[in-house]
DNA sequence: ACCTGAACACCGTTCAAGT
DNA sequence: ACCTGAACACCGTTCAAGT
């Protein structure tokens, strides 16, 4: 009675060593290679308890995501104008879901989540003038707009020999990198051109 | 020698037979419920045959998706300009992927199926005086932009208590199919604009 | 209390064997 | 020639059993 015979480890898991090992897992092998098993395996574990950790699969999908949009945005200057910030901050986030490398991730993302990132880009907007509703339609846009964008960007796997084309994307046999960081810049452009325009006429 | 002993169907499967049944199931049970096995089983066969016409999972699942981008377009009327056009086409192809019921089938569409679906409109623009160019990179931004947001689309499950609000998306807690509506129609709306205006200016 | 081992009901895919 | 049955190597998930 009261005598420690179980030799095993006293710490549980937690579940930011539960997220750590599926990007890990995620960046040798792809979203793919994710599994419950491999996880519980990088961890040194059996399934079991990264399920009374985290869930299940769909939560551990989660997780992940959060964790590559946790810290997005780097606050607007001072006397940054929201146009500007905006296009910084949806900037920042392609970057993020370019690292997370598999946008399958990011379309069964919780909106909350989407919310708390999109935080400091909605505060920027209503700093300027603009009234919460508005706000939070330019914020979804501009946010559905991006992660959309990076979901239909699954990229070409090698540059094969192809004309210089004058405008961006307009090659029908494939996209290069740069001429989708000029598409995305256009599209995130006009969108934010529209929302100041509608503004503009309030 | 040359006696038939054979007693099995001698038709074998057609891929149009197979991604039927593909449809069925994805209607019934949601992509999830499209397997190899599953479609077998409705078309009375085991696995095999089904890998000897179509391939495998990943090219039965371009088979769907070729399956509802088919036919996309009614063709444009001989009045009617591109921007108004685009508004139809992008309409249309929304109403065809929401059918579809589930975005991760688009996610993964060959260029050349979307080139194909995407024909009318450009041809609406070249007829319009746009450069091939321009026409191109235009309905790139269309298209991406329009399977992105059905993509980020993931409806609500049910109607809620809330406050009903006055502009499209200005809601933290969610979006209503009306306000999701107006969001896209809005999202696309910016686009063509920003496009003409650039065409404007050439 | 926490973990392991093993199982259940599935996958995608392949292949020897039947007719 | 075309199909079936069965297998292989995986899944997500759960649960009795160990310590």
């Amino acid at each position: 009675m009261g005598k420690r015979v179980y030799m095993a480890s006293e710490i549980q898991l937690s579940s930011e060593q539960i997220v750590a090992a599926a990007v890990d897992i995620l960046h040798e092998g792809g979203l793919d290679a994710v599994s419950m098993r491999s996880v519980a395996g990088r961890l040194g574990v059996t399934p079991p308890p990264v399920y009374a950790r985290i869930g299940n699969k769909d939560a551990l999908l989660d997780a992940i995501a959060e964790h590559f949009l946790a810290d997005l945005a780097p606050d607007p200057e001072r006397d940054e104008a929201w146009p500007d910030y905006a296009r910084r901050w949806t900037q920042q986030m392609r970057q993020r879901l370019t690292e997370a490398a598999d946008s399958r991730l990011f379309l069964q993302v919780k909106r909350p989540t989407y919310l708390e990132a999109t935080k400091p880009l909605l505060n920027c907007m209503r700093r300027d003038g603009m009234s919460t509703d508005a706000a939070v339609r330019a914020c979804r846009l501009l946010t559905w707009a991006t992660v959309g964008f990076i979901a239909m960007d699954h990229s070409p796997p090698a540059a094969s020999s192809r004309r210089p084309s004058r405008l961006a994307g307009s090659d029908p046999s494939g996209v290069t990198s740069e001429e989708i960081d000029e598409l995305f810049t256009a599209h995130i452009g006009y969108l934010i051109d529209g929302i100041e325009r509608d503004e503009g006429m309030r």
